[in-house]
DNA sequence: AATTATCAACCTGTCAGACAGTCTGATGTT
DNA sequence: AACATCAGACTGTCTGACAGGTTGATAATT
């Protein structure tokens, strides 16, 4: 076992594994692999560092974990593409362990979405305008139908994440989405009457209209109206659903 | 950039150890347990699902490396505060992929900061005004450090995020900022010049100004020139170095 | 009695060897 | 040239073992 620990490196402290970690990710920067790039296998590590096998598939593990690594039963290790379910993991969890609030999330999607508004204005592709426009007509046609509604508003939302053109934003709100959707279908979140669904379409037809029209400002504004909707939409159903506890009518 | 799920997800991956994960992540949800609490040893967890060491090992340490729990030599896993270093750590590796640019990055932390200015407007504290106030001084005092400055400024951005009372945001821009710091130290971002500097500095008198006076239009709008001129500057840099490039002129 | 020192039990980190199931690419067949 | 087959490579899981860190109760000291 020539694992050779400085005595030096006893301030770090850092097992063998995370050591092992860092080096694959090393390894992945210096020689500059993509995603589907095949890595070295356990076995050719495990001779390379001089380490037992625990050790370098520990490692490998945990970046998969991570997302950063794919690895599959009888394939070598391969350098994986980026997506959201890490992120989405880590949100639910966080959720779900109350060290982060549904308010906090929207927040934060707010933020993210007004200003991804404006760069989709700038950015949208002829394209994508047209499927934005035939999802903003879904979200009307299915106005009666709250399951239906969620999934095209949703995906609304994530046309424009997508005309953006901005990766990470597309990434981000796609866990933001996600875990706030989960919230919704959990009957976490807002019911949403008719009159605010009828409203909400007209503020994503204003969105869809003003992104089309590559008007950055309006785009905006539109959105921050919209959120500010569901805002205030949100504070009456916490408040609404309080009235109901104490009323005990509907 | 499509944010699409890969067909071969049909069927869950369902190894013994990621199994294993989910079963620890669905323990601490059920038996709500918060940061610091402890989880079941690795002997427990083997005699209580009768397999084999190895396999709770590594679920362990998968979780570990999200951030999950923490796993310590000799003591038990323990729930861990959530923190942003998986966040850097991700973030930090897509970079230098380069499955996502500095660019986007900056684009997102624009929107996120646009807005935390504006719910900091809202919710800051005296105490944090104090703070405020005092890391914008020294902004200006160190205006003529670089390093300094850059940790000033850095600071500054940091405190604002405190100051909107979201957990999340603080997370989220402490990843988004640790990245860019990082670049800008490896020389990859803008080097900025006296002027720029002393344009951000009332900028950022205007922010905290705009904050204090809880005034969340004004402290989004000042928080928006800012980026403009981050923006700019970044621009200018770039087209600076191609010409550098081009003439081998300075 | 309060404080400190000690130690045993528990726990994780690492190593070694083994076997089963899966995947890939080369080989051979049609 | 297209296809079927198969050996080799690779990962998933199991068993057993030992070193070293951590903790809390017990014993020793003040």
């Amino acid at each position: 076992m020539p694992a050779k620990m400085d005595p030096e490196d006893k301030i770090i402290a850092t097992s063998l594994t995370s050591q092992v970690e860092r080096y694959i990710i090393a390894l992945i920067r210096r020689e500059q692999l993509k995603p589907g790039d095949a890595l070295p296998s356990e076995m050719q590590l495990v001779e390379q560092l001089g380490l037992s096998r625990s050790v370098v598939r520990e490692a490998f593990r945990s970046l998969a974990a991570l997302g950063i690594v794919e690895i599959r039963s009888g394939r070598k290790p391969r350098v994986k593409t980026f997506d959201s379910s890490v992120l989405e993991l880590l949100l639910n969890f966080a959720a779900s362990t109350a060290q982060v609030s549904l308010e906090q999330i929207l927040e934060v999607r707010t933020g993210m979405e007004i200003y991804c508004a404006s760069l989709a204005a700038q950015r949208i592709t002829t394209d994508e305008e047209q499927a934005l426009l035939q999802e903003t007509c879904s979200i009307e046609k299915y106005i009666s139908d709250p399951e239906s509604f969620t999934q095209h508003d949703l995906r609304f939302h994530r046309l424009l994440a997508q005309a953006a053109h901005n990766f990470l934003y597309a990434l981000m709100l796609q866990a933001l989405h996600q875990q706030i959707h989960q919230s919704i279908t959990a009957g976490l979140a807002l019911q949403q009457s008719a009159e605010e669904r009828a409203r909400i379409v007209t503020l994503h037809q204003d969105i869809c209209a003003a992104v089309c029209a590559h008007d950055a400002e309006k785009a905006a504004a539109a959105m921050r109206r919209h959120f500010a909707a569901v805002e205030q939409a949100a504070a009456a159903a916490a408040a609404g659903s309080q009235l109901y506890i104490k009323t005990g009518l509907k």
